[in-house]
DNA sequence: GAGTTTGAAACT
DNA sequence: CAGTTTCAAACTC
């Protein structure tokens, strides 16, 4: 079909007019066009976009290192509000994964390269510092980055532009005919998770985007090594979405490491690129499986050399992730449907060969970290308890906290050995839901319970751990209000002394772990002698035996989650993975509670 | 800056 | 769904 100058279709006039007239051409066909109601309406771009921004600014800084350390990673929903923090901080951080703005947003141009991010607010308008240089889709295509991003084209270099409010009629038709062709056009082609650099070793100094793109490119000449390449130029690893030919964009390719190195300087996209090597490489090939191997490459296997014979260690990473990655990383069930902001497409779950997987997933699981929960707002019962019991013959703080603490000891599998006790057992469901029943407990840990409504805690109270909802330590009987929030700030230092000791054990095994990778990716690469690999006193994940296995997530489990300082083997709880309920410190050998002395 | 290459989007 | 065409960005000279 021959088209005039501009190719625009019949319909369409060619016009390589200015503004002006482009907007006598919209009033036209405003006319003619569906107007503002229908799908579009709710999918309009500019709300759209704007939601997008929004989003966009609640993105963690790269330096937000601290809030995705811990659990984040592998905590569940389900695991407890206690968790609280951490789920809170996955939510944000599954947020930023999903909101992430496609690929132009993602990658750092080098000053050459033209700038495709161009997307900022303005008085709530969203607003472009790129300018597309359309001169035949009336920017109401796909084609037009502008109009991809969901934004108006303003100062753009276009021909013929319809991307505008003048033209918002003609606009919204061409948003519902696009989403009519693909509903998911104007979201992010690219799912990725921002993974905040864990030490020095990453300089990049930013959190990285880790992801893929949810179609995968289709390259077949450039080696998706080149900004053609929707995944390159989004500064991420080709996936087995991808059909592409001949690919060079994975782990271990020489191809990409040489372009790396070769005139990485002023190509910031390359740093990511290395800082996501960086971080497979050191948070481990457990991190984030190896790329390409498994997948079908046109011509790869044929004729452009098996990758993995070039990088052995991919074949075993690949191997170990395949081993070790049980569990899929990013839970994509929250997703916004549709036309709602800028979401990450719902990549599915464990499909990415770059899942990225947390050290700590084989440390910490939702049931682990539910009965943590559990124990620590039995804790906080118990040490308000024992604080109460003090308080009401001992005035001082401070001996109050130094007894408490005693009392967390081994020694003291009961924790108040004076008369009494019994009657101050209150059941801390009566406490949350009568707070003019039992003792007072601090309002963090009142919070704590008013999600503690799993069994192991039922249980535990059921057992006598808890208070007696006329337990002689209500609120009225304490000295007066001071003492009160005295109790209320002693019961929590030890709570929280005793969840910090907790977390930090995690981080020393996270730690461990990735100590344990690291040795594994040298190994794998040859840096490390087979003698080093053997003599490391962790088993390595791709020998590591069940038994071993075992033996590591115990160590986790008994030395890490709640273990009172000086607890006993017996004493000290066993946060075991296959336990149906919690051991606690408060425990004895047989599983009697013992928190309060035997009547 | 013009021309070419490339691959996504659009179309058949 | 595969093949072809259109398109605009990326790239080369």
């Amino acid at each position: 079909m021959e088209k005039g100058e501009g190719g625009e279709d019949l319909n369409f006039p060619p016009n390589n007019t200015k503004p002006e007239a482009t907007k006598k051409l919209a009033r036209q066909l405003d006319f003619n066009t569906v107007g503002g109601s229908g799908l579009v309406t709710s999918v309009g771009l500019p709300e759209y976009h704007q939601m997008q921004m929004q989003i966009q600014m609640q993105q963690p800084r790269p330096s937000m290192a601290s809030s995705q350390s811990l659990p984040s990673l592998q905590m569940q929903p389900q695991a407890h509000s206690i968790q609280m923090t951490p789920s809170i901080q996955q939510s944000h951080v599954i947020t930023t994964i999903q909101q992430q703005p496609v690929i132009r947003p993602v990658k750092i141009e080098s000053p050459k390269a033209r700038p495709r991010q161009n997307v900022e607010i303005k008085d709530g308008t969203p607003k472009k510092q790129k300018q597309c240089n359309c001169k035949h889709s009336r920017c109401l295509k796909l084609y037009c980055e502008c109009f991809a991003s969901g934004v108006y084209c303003e100062g753009c270099n276009c021909v013929n532009c319809h991307n505008n409010v003048e033209n918002e009629p003609a606009r919204r038709e061409a948003i519902e005919t696009t989403l009519e062709r693909n509903p998911n056009a104007f979201r992010p082609k690219i799912g990725s998770s921002p993974h905040a650099n864990r030490d020095n070793r990453e300089e990049a100094g930013e959190a990285v985007v880790l992801g893929k793109h949810n179609k995968g490119c289709h390259c077949k000449k450039s080696g998706c090594l080149k900004k053609y390449c929707e995944c390159f130029q989004a500064s991420i690893l080709c996936s087995e979405n991808c059909k592409c030919m001949d690919c060079k964009n994975f782990e271990g390719s020489e191809e990409r490491q040489a372009l790396f190195h070769g005139d990485s300087a002023n190509n910031i996209a390359f740093l990511q690129q290395a800082a996501n090597a960086a971080i497979t490489g050191a948070i481990g090939s457990s991190g984030y499986g190896s790329p390409p191997v498994s997948r079908k490459r046109k011509g790869q296997d044929l004729s452009f050399g098996a990758p993995l014979e070039k990088d052995p260690s991919i074949h075993r990473f690949s191997q170990f992730q395949q081993t070790n990655h049980i569990k899929t990383s990013t839970p994509s069930s929250s997703w916004s449907p549709i036309p709602g902001p800028r979401v990450a497409n719902a990549t599915p779950v464990g499909s990415s060969k770059f899942t990225y997987r947390s050290l700590l997933a084989d440390l910490i699981r939702p049931k682990e970290m539910k009965e943590l929960c559990s124990l620590l707002v039995v804790y906080a019962n118990e040490a308000a308890r024992v604080i109460a019991d003090d308080q009401r013959e001992i005035t001082d703080a401070s001996t109050l906290k130094d007894r408490m603490q005693g009392e967390k000891g081994p020694d003291t599998e009961k924790p108040v050995g004076d008369g009494g006790v019994q009657a101050d057992k209150t059941s801390p469901d009566e406490s949350t839901s009568d707070g003019s029943k039992g003792r007072p407990m601090s309002p963090g840990t009142l919070a704590l319970m008013c999600d503690e409504q799993d069994t192991v805690f039922t249980t535990s109270t059921s057992n006598g751990l808890g208070l007696g909802p006329n337990g002689t330590d209500a609120p009225s009987q304490l000295p007066n209000g001071q003492a009160v929030t005295e109790t209320y700030a002693a019961q929590e230092q030890i709570v929280l002394t005793a969840f910090r000791d907790c977390l930090n054990r995690i981080i020393t095994l996270g730690e461990l772990k990735e100590t344990q990778c690291s040795s594994l990716a040298r190994s794998e690469s040859g840096i490390q002698s087979q003698n080093e690999v053997e003599s490391n006193t962790i088993p390595t994940h791709t020998t590591q035996t069940t038994s071993q296995r075992e033996q590591y997530n115990n160590g986790f489990s008994r030395s890490t989650v709640i273990a009172p300082q000086g607890g006993n083997a017996a004493a000290v709880g066993t946060f075991e993975n296959d336990s149906s309920h919690v051991k606690i410190p408060f425990r004895t050998e047989n599983g009697e509670r013992t928190l309060k002395p035997e009547q």
